[in-house]
DNA sequence: TCAAACTCTACCGTATACGTCAGGGACTGT
DNA sequence: ACAGTCCCTGACGTATACGGTAGAGTTTGA
């Protein structure tokens, strides 16, 4: 009764509990803060930051795309303003005033998207290149190894195991 | 024949043509070089660098790593010298002795092709997911772009283009 | 043999992405 | 109202991965 009925379900989290969940540290969250990758949350009065689920998906998306594309923080504050007007585009009740301005954000956002879409296969494409690559290494050296076994157990005889290249055309 | 006949083909190259041919500056090179990323190449008589053709894979191989996987240097230095192993153990004409040890070796491999490829794998797995919702998420903008596009064909009349949800539901 | 182009080592500088205090408040349960 | 715990803002420190430059030596073509 206290505060109005619509934000009753509107869960908030201190610093701590964020960086425990996210597995970033509090220092890492100020200075996401800082570099403009989060929006400054809310406050308590005391000045405790107020982190809500969202914040907490940004900071998961973040480090993401930091960790899996490799991209810098300078690129990342890029793609998730780009995410952020996209949120805010569809969250948009359709006003349906203005349609040049919203269709031309609508590019922007359809952009960002494309360009992140590009490096994101082509990061597939080479990582899957490499993946074939290391299962025919790992394949190629079973054998070898299965090679060896075969001429340990044959015990150590001088010439018990001389020919092991059956395959080899 | 003031050389081996055998080293008639081996091409070497300075440090400049390297630089160019790999995309890395000489200082990244010599960086490399210094932290045992690279074994140190072959000099000329006055102290020149002259790298052979596998200098120059490697230096790419190092550069796929760093770039697609996001490994440390740290951790690709470990990376290089199992490769490394992989090819002295591929290409030794099999001495045949001391098959314990070689076995050995055989497995220290294994284990780095296989802690890379668990790496790899899980990395596309990621990657796949991201594009995935990348695609789904460009789709949906493109419908709202079409939507835009509609309600602006049908001009700026007042209530011209109300309804643009045929498919909703 | 000489100049232009290339390379050498050594050392200091820089950007990124945080880590680590210090000193001082804020919040919570009892 | 007070201990214990959590959080605040600077400010300085650090690891990684190179960049830049100086001052000197090397190679090579004419």
């Amino acid at each position: 009764m206290t505060s109005s009925a619509a934000d009753e379900k509107a869960q908030r989290y201190q610093i701590g509990e964020v960086a425990e969940r996210t597995g970033v540290t509090q220092r890492t969250l100020r200075f996401y803060e800082e570099k403009g990758l989060l929006n400054p949350p809310e406050r308590m009065e005391g000045g405790f930051r107020l982190y809500s689920q969202e914040d907490i998906q940004r900071i998961q998306y973040i480090r993401q795309l930091q960790q899996l594309l490799g991209f810098t923080l300078a690129d990342i504050k890029e793609m998730v303003e780009a995410e952020e007007l996209r949120q805010q585009i569809i969250a948009t009740f359709r006003p349906d005033r203005e349609l040049p301005a919203r269709l031309e954000r609508t590019d922007r956002i359809i952009d960002a998207l494309t360009r992140q879409l590009e490096v994101v296969d082509d990061k597939v494409e080479h990582l899957q290149t490499m993946q074939e690559d290391l299962r025919a290494k790992l394949a190629r050296m079973d054998v070898r190894k299965k090679e060896l076994q075969a001429s340990l157990t044959s015990q150590g005889a001088g010439g018990a195991a001389p020919e092991a290249k059956g395959k080899k055309k």
